[in-house]
DNA sequence: ATTGTAGTGTGATATATGTCACCCAATTAA
DNA sequence: TTAATTGGGTGACATATATCACACTACAAT
């Protein structure tokens, strides 16, 4: 159950009638690892409040590709969902839950209305925005202007600060995420374990580059 | 000189005071087509509202290449610096002036202070982030998805979408802002020429595909 | 123990793009 | 008019990445 507390803990900048709407209005749910949350195209019905666990954010291909972009925390929110004035907003991003999630979904009739109510939620939505264009003009960086070996060190860079310097993706995970094939990554990974930088194993590697 | 006029003609939404906030503490300034309004790495001392002309905004890498990513028409604002919270940000874009232009300069200073004192403002910082997010979403889809002549294509037609279906770019200018070599530029205009998508001349194109 | 499957390694080859060299044509400067 | 500069065309080649084919191994299922 959705307790003030662990609001409180998520989003302490928050002013107090804020947690009151969020507790009457929001719902808690949950997902399992993997499931997918948001498709691009999909109408968004409910703005996403990550509570527990990690989400993963990429830009979606029509033919199928996918490009990783970056992840969502606990107390972080998917920008694309935080939508005032216009209801039939079409997300432009795929969102999947990477771990088991928690996460409130709050009705996006409420977005306008809180944004004039709360002057805290107004800057949660301002944060939210600067934080997520500062990830994208990143990833254009590395797409722009990297080759595929830094890109795929940029990349397990991410994952590490996120989970840990045990890599548990198969190297076909990583190819999806940086929309490249497998051997591509096999090969460079493999020069990587050269250069003493990984040291691998089946279903994962170890990041030991310092 | 400005006056209150100008300025509910490029902003119709904002509230009095806050056209009055801008003509006591913003400065007119003028720049020439060409001029680079901004440069990555640079701290920025000023927010930047666009009264007249176009700048094109950038990626830059550190070696010299730059990617181009979107316009800023008038009544538009960089994002970048619109900045809250902190002084001594520095930019992660490179701005240019592509027209003659005039722009107003508000010291960031008053960023926190205006989101404060005018519901106008908080709104108009909101729009600018929300469709600067979806601008670098689009350019992130093409760099990860499309190939060089796909993108060429949609360049063109972002520059059609300004100025009209004559455009005035040498293949040099259009290879710097695709981060690719003129000569890679050339063929792939040569062989939009033979699909009838455009009719060359030097220094400029037609673009006559429907 | 046998079989199947998922994860990985690797050569061969295809394609897109980057780079180099050099030429020519149009415009500008002298 | 001539020379210099800028924009553009094009072949040859280099490189990064994509694709195909196939082999191998660890682990899981039976």
């Amino acid at each position: 159950m959705l307790s003030k507390e662990t609001l409180t803990k998520l989003f302490p900048d928050w002013e107090d009638g804020l947690y009151d709407a969020i507790l009457n209005e929001a719902e808690l749910k949950e997902a399992k690892a993997g499931t997918t949350l948001l498709k691009m195209g999909q109408n968004i019905k409910s703005a996403m409040l990550v509570v527990e666990g990690t989400i993963k954010l990429y830009q979606e291909d029509e033919t199928g590709g996918e490009y990783f972009m970056y992840h969502l925390n606990p107390g972080e929110a998917c920008a694309v969902t935080l939508v005032c004035n216009y209801h039939h907003e079409q997300s432009q991003v795929l969102a999947k839950a990477v771990t088991d999630i928690q996460y409130l979904a709050i009705p996006i009739e409420f977005m306008e209305k809180w944004l004039n109510e709360f002057k805290s939620w107004h800057y949660f939505v301002i944060k939210t925005y600067r934080s997520r264009y500062e990830e994208l003009l990143k990833t254009i960086h590395e797409i722009a202007f990297k080759n595929m070996d830094e890109r795929l060190e940029f990349y397990i860079l991410k994952y590490v600060k996120q989970f840990g310097a045990i890599v548990n993706l198969t190297h076909q995970d990583i190819a999806n995420d940086l929309n490249t094939s497998r051997e591509v990554i096999s090969r460079l990974l493999k020069k990587m374990e050269h250069n003493g930088w990984i040291i691998m194993n089946r279903n994962s590697f170890d990041w030991i580059k310092k």
